[in-house]
DNA sequence: CCGCCATTGACCAAATGGGTCAACACCCCT
DNA sequence: AGGGGTGTTGACCCATTTGGTCAATGGCGG
């Protein structure tokens, strides 16, 4: 890709990723028209073949992008504040994860359909261990947090797996655009996370 | 559309409308073609515009039936058995829902992609209220159970929901085509529901 | 052997696809 | 004012795909 797309205004930058995981989130690879996507970003046509010399190398680039976006802010940083406690630390988490879909509008529908696709073209660039990732992650969330804090028979694990998994169920159900309807997100995954805290918590916690 | 659509045999007509469904479920409906469709289902284009005049009248079609099956089989049927233990009569419900997904591998995603449809050949159509179906269910789901077996303080509403929302979750990030995916899916949720249940319910009924 | 009907696949005009390219507009530097 | 670099455009190309049609076919019941 032409390196001189970074040394556009991060706004602009962000202009054309945002509509481009919009569109590649909306329809498959083959399906989605570069076309489209520069009509999204308000922005010709031409403009795009200049920085991307591919509608391949955009997607791929894309998919890289996103990645490290999601690893670096939501997954690292929610440890770096030192929080111990299981339920404040996810939130802070969650919190992160809003501002994402706050920024990045199409981002993690984006990521998800790269789940799915199976054009021939991208294939072997893509299909890599997310969910280890994942796994990983959570493994090592879980090794800094004060679990002694759960009632006997509580697998924290499990409950970290219901949370992320109600999350993503709502991130599916909702288009998620205007600033009202992800803090309504947010309010509704508190009120999940803070009944499960009430009640798996051993009571010396509340 | 060509009434006698429906004098075809049960298993063509599925096969029709599953392979429509799986297509539908994947792009927008613009971007849907039908040729796609007639491939999957192993039939020719000129089928398909035999028995529907058009995509739109396909596509139409199959939302109706998407819904009826929905309220159907996944919705009225959990009452019929004279469950009124909450955990019991939705492990049913959602029981009845694998079953559907194993017989209509497209369906859920289907529904969910008609959501966020904003073609202007079927908006007149379509927007619903199936937000509306669906709290209403709920509600009258929550009438029915013995909502005294929870501990003060808990909502089942919110239980119900937190569910719901996992399921929904698990089912977009998997294909859930084998039935192997599909067993697993359904251990997830028993687990998950299992966890509730017990930390939930007053000791008494455990 | 006939007539019926589900089914095909070649066919069409129109639209859309990815990708190119010469030209433009703007800004900085003399 | 003029020149050169750069970000940007939109018209253009042609191969593919599109929704939809239709004459022809094939098989089955009578």
């Amino acid at each position: 890709m032409n390196e001189k797309f970074f040394s556009l205004p991060e706004k602009r930058q962000d202009l054309i990723r945002s509509s481009a995981m919009l569109e590649f989130g909306e329809n498959t690879f083959k399906k989605t028209s570069a076309d489209a996507i520069a009509k999204r970003a308000g922005v010709s046509k031409g403009l795009l073949f200049h920085y991307f010399k591919d509608k391949r190398e955009l997607y791929l680039y894309l998919y890289q992008y996103a990645l490290d976006v999601c690893v670096k802010h939501y997954m690292l940083r929610t440890y770096d504040f030192g929080e111990t406690d299981f339920f404040l630390a996810l939130e802070m988490g969650h919190k992160v994860k809003m501002d994402l879909v706050r920024r990045y509008p199409g981002l993690f529908r984006f990521v998800m359909r790269t789940y799915y696709e199976r054009d021939s073209v991208l294939s072997p660039k893509l299909r890599r261990g997310l969910d280890d990732l994942m796994e990983s992650t959570i493994r090592d969330f879980l090794s800094r947090m004060d679990l002694y804090k759960f009632k006997d028979g509580v697998d924290p694990y499990q409950v970290i797996r219901l949370l992320l998994l109600a999350a993503e169920g709502m991130l599916a159900e909702t288009n998620a655009s205007t600033a009202e309807e992800i803090n309504a997100l947010f309010a509704e995954y508190k009120r999940h996370a803070d009944m499960l805290r009430q009640f798996l918590y051993k009571e010396e916690y509340l």
